[in-house]
DNA sequence: TTAAATGTTTAAAT
DNA sequence: CATTTAAACATTTA
């Protein structure tokens, strides 16, 4: 599930929790989930959570960091000392954890836990040592492109990033984490609705006055996600168990045959680099 | 029954 | 060699 705005969220929830508690215990179900020794974190304190792309990062005292991707159907759910969970219970968690597709559950030193589900197997949890100059600096990110989020990202840079992707078709571009880290398929979509651009349009027709524009949309519709609280197809809560709204207020992604909120037009399904595209044909003309 | 699903990597084809 | 497409990962749901 994750996109920026789904990790966004997720890191927003747990900095609110983990900072100051210790590992009492990792319980690893599934293997491939947990690629590390999960002795070695243990009695370990929690410093502080980051977000890079798409990946959430756990900083632990002694210069370990616990990263993890969520991949297609990752969750990371908290359980309070309180028995319950708070928000609403959904069909995936069945008001109830472990569920049959948790795959990790870590216990901290007051006994609440953090519950790693995937259905899909295909998110992982590694640990590695903590850079000396930051997490941030560690191999696992040096291919990712800049972060859309930060001030340092204006359309200049964006358009910089996509000059070695000239022929590609935009959509593709910049959902290449390469060219721009944490936009994925749906906000990909949002955004090129937003700034009103055919999502097939190949990179080097875009002009300057579309490359601010897509920069706007890349923004707008990343912000509006966190807002939201995220994107819930079928997989996204939040650490609480709650899904996010976004999609109630998404212009095109799943709309399919749907009027288009702005021109009333069928919004259009398409496939490109493989991944289902939504587009109104009249607006991104 | 078949297709598609929020992501990424690798192999194969063009 | 560059670019594109497909497959793989694993599971569920429409």
């Amino acid at each position: 599930m994750p996109e920026l705005p789904e990790v966004e969220t997720l890191k927003l929830g747990l900095e609110k929790k983990l900072p100051g508690l210790r590992i009492k215990k990792i319980e690893v179900l599934n293997p491939k989930s947990f690629q590390a020794n999960p002795k070695l974190l243990g009695n370990k304190k929690v410093l502080n959570v980051l977000r890079r792309a798409k990946i959430l990062c756990i900083n632990y005292e002694r210069d370990l960091s616990l990263l993890i991707h969520l991949k297609m159907s990752g969750q990371l759910i908290y359980q309070g000392k309180e028995k319950l969970i708070g928000g609403h219970p959904t069909k995936d968690m069945k008001g109830q954890m472990p569920n049959k597709s948790t795959r990790v559950i870590f216990e901290f030193s007051d006994n609440s836990k953090l519950f790693f589900n995937d259905q899909r197997k295909f998110g992982w949890i590694k640990l590695v040592k903590t850079n000396e100059l930051g997490i941030l600096s560690h191999l696992i990110f040096k291919n990712l492109g800049p972060e859309p989020l930060e001030k340092k990202f204006t359309w200049e840079v964006l358009k910089e990033r996509l000059r070695k992707r000239l022929g590609t078709a935009i959509k593709v571009a910049i959902m290449d984490q390469q060219v721009i880290s944490g936009v994925g398929n749906i906000y990909a979509c949002e955004a090129l609705f937003i700034s009103k651009i055919d999502p097939r349009t190949k990179v080097k027709d875009i002009s300057n006055k579309r490359f601010k524009l897509l920069h706007n949309g890349i923004i707008k519709s990343l912000k509006d996600g966190i807002k939201y609280g995220g994107s819930t197809r079928t997989h996204f809560i939040n650490t609480d168990g709650e899904k996010g709204l976004f999609l109630d207020h998404a212009f095109v992604y799943n709309k399919t045959k749907k009027p288009c909120k702005s021109c009333k037009t069928y919004i259009q399904k398409i496939t490109l680099g493989g991944r289902g595209t939504y587009f109104c044909p009249k607006c991104q003309a």
